[in-house]
DNA sequence: CAGGCAGTTTGCGATAGCGCAAAACGGGCC
DNA sequence: GGCCCGTTTTGCGCTATCGCAAACTGCCTG
């Protein structure tokens, strides 16, 4: 397997507080894996047997209920970890987890963690701090869904996408991994229909250019606009 | 300042794997104090300056947007902390925290949260797994809101309040702290008119029991029958 | 290069739940 | 015991959004 560098995740939150030295030991008990685009990396409900860092692509975590409905959790983008279910005290894995691009990543297997954070604390500190960060956008997402109507709430995961995984191009913002309006449904807790048209209105106005599973969002600046506007803010 | 027996806490998740005796020194470092129903402990937005562990009542977290929305975060119960935005990394407080009935709590200055988890490491990984427990449950609810009906969800949220903080009766379940119906609908994503409405119907079939910020569940489980009924499921 | 399929667009009718308004209720406080 | 205020109930019209159906499109594959 080759050896993976330590100077590119030693600048990560995760490792904030570890020595370089000590980072090589923590990196050897990882393995590195590939995951085509398309493939799970881990399913709902499976045996939490391994935790994840994300080197390089892009992974989609979702939940499905009984009936098969399902929500976009998150997108993990690089140097993010996932799949902590030995960290928060989780026997399976709480969502499935897919590559959405060829992703390459990092698999420490569960039974390290202990030792891991008993040699250093502060990877527990750090980890403690990410989930922290998750739970707090978990709240302002369900106080988004309560309080705003499906646009904002689209032009808002939007925002975030553009902000954690855009490409700055010479004219706007590009998503970069391939997403589809049934995802951004599975975000906002609405329709792939109701997307499409609420895309297609911007698109129409020059806000967004978008196609099949690809957005650029050409103004940025409205699309803020539109996220903050109020239900009883003025029309036009 | 009244000394906190420390076998009233021992058994507390959070202090899971610390001695007695170091129990003790923990204590040292807080105080406790009281606060009476419906004042506020900390609110959204202020310096984080301590953190809270619930000895007895019941405590209300809630999130406002900029245009005054407000949703309910969750209750706090007794045994439970709440206010941890130092082990999370927050400057200011994410949430309002209020005392829904008269309450007592042990209070920790920020300051002692690093020395204390270097001390005892055990803190740091059942704070973690308390607060990716939290997490979990946050995703849970907005799966619910992103698939579910309002009666699904008002069913939901009662059976979880009823198994956090219900009170046995010879013929049901009773909630054990005053709950309106503005703070339910604030917990299910939507109005106060709703949930009357659907707690009116209830009634009339004998499931519940309520009035003037008070509930009582007759019947758990028909309500849990209400819970699961996907919405295409034969009506009667 | 043709075909097929996944993803997207669009129309149209149905409706759950909202928003507003007003009345009824109940409990605590003086 | 009576008053007052916060809570709850209920009616009614409205509309954002869903749900279904059908057509369209662009990409990838064979």
């Amino acid at each position: 397997m080759a050896k993976v560098d330590t100077s590119l995740v030693a600048h990560l939150p995760l490792f904030a507080g570890v020595k370089p030295d000590d980072l090589d030991e923590i990196l050897r008990e990882a393995r590195s894996a590939r995951y085509p685009r398309n493939t799970a990396i881990f399913e709902q409900g499976a045996d939490a047997q391994s935790f994840f860092l994300l080197l390089h692509g892009h992974v989609r975590a979702t939940k499905t209920t009984p009936t098969g409905e399902q929500i976009v959790v998150r997108y993990v983008a690089p140097g993010e970890t996932f799949g902590l279910a030995m960290a928060i005290g989780a026997v399976h894995y709480p969502a499935t987890a897919m590559a959405v691009d060829d992703s390459v990543v990092l698999i420490w297997p569960n039974s390290a963690w202990p030792r891991l954070i008993e040699r250093f604390p502060a990877i527990a500190t750090n980890t403690l701090q990410t989930v922290g960060a998750r739970l707090q956008e978990s709240h302002t997402r369900i106080l988004e869904m309560s309080t705003q109507q499906v646009e904002q709430r689209v032009a808002h995961a939007l925002l975030r996408l553009a902000k954690q995984s855009g490409k700055k191009l010479d004219h706007g913002i590009e998503i970069d991994f391939p997403i589809s309006r049934q995802d951004i449904a599975q975000m906002t807790g609405t329709t792939l229909h109701t997307v499409s048209r609420i895309l297609s209105g911007w698109e129409s106005q020059g806000l967004v250019e978008s196609g099949r599973q690809r957005i650029i969002l050409r103004d940025p600046h409205k699309i803020v606009v539109l996220a903050e506007r109020t239900a009883d803010s003025s029309p036009i």
